[in-house]
DNA sequence: CAGCATCCTTATCGATACTG
DNA sequence: CAGTATCGATAAGGATGCTG
């Protein structure tokens, strides 16, 4: 054992036209962090999607869903009987994604005392001299 | 047992107006991520974070540091001697939030095979069926 | 229900020039 | 060096209406 060989870093985030540079803006964009969040708890229809990221628009989440489906984050699932009805589910990739992303947020919100201390020094230092 | 008030989730990223919607935002924003990463190894001055970061513009880069700063992610030490001298390092709650990060952007270059093989998948889908 | 098409407004961004 | 200021282009975003 220990003879396959190991892949070299072949993709970099930090360069600009590495393929991975724009996978990341899919899943850290606005949208992208928050849609892949919510369906890690299960699949979700659209419209549940819609109600659940609070904020995000029909078009905007119809967008922010291509994208994350085109990169292999979710499937889309058609389960028409009579009227619509779509679901989508997070691929094996996606919910490895998605668990880090909410371990993510998770650490913001449980630090968000210090974040709004730091605002409040921040802002003060600069009104009030 | 038990009668200790646990903390209730008081922020919640998923809410539009919870503050730690406009924080997720900054360090997950376009520049945030990279940012935050390229100073995990250590301070850097906003030539090499310019550099380093690979596609960002003075004005994006100060900006990106600016909301860093301000939410408590990273300390800017001026350290002028003679002509200017900044540095910018990372605080405990940057060094926290950047180890995710990196482990985030980890995860995606180590699974970009998947995401070009689900692209290829999903562009062919649709042009030659 | 799950979207796409359209229009229109706003924010983002990049390039350039300038400053202490 | 480390930015700020300004401008114009482009993209993101919201609102609305329409479709299978």
């Amino acid at each position: 054992m220990g003879t396959e060989e190991r892949d070299e870093v072949e993709y970099d985030v930090f360069s600009r036209y590495c393929p991975s540079r724009s996978t990341l803006e899919h899943v850290t964009g606005r949208w992208g962090t928050l849609t892949l969040g919510a369906l890690e708890t299960g699949p979700l229809r659209f419209n549940a999607l819609l109600r659940r990221v609070d904020g995000v628009s029909q078009k905007m989440l119809a967008q922010t869903l291509l994208a994350l489906e085109r990169d292999g984050f979710v499937d889309r699932e058609n389960l028409s009987t009579a009227g619509l009805h779509v679901e989508y589910r997070l691929t094996r990739l996606g919910r490895d994604t998605a668990a880090q992303l909410l371990l993510l947020t998770g650490l913001l919100e449980s630090r968000m005392p210090e974040v709004l201390a730091a605002q409040l020094r921040y802002d003060e230092a600069r009104t009030g001299p």
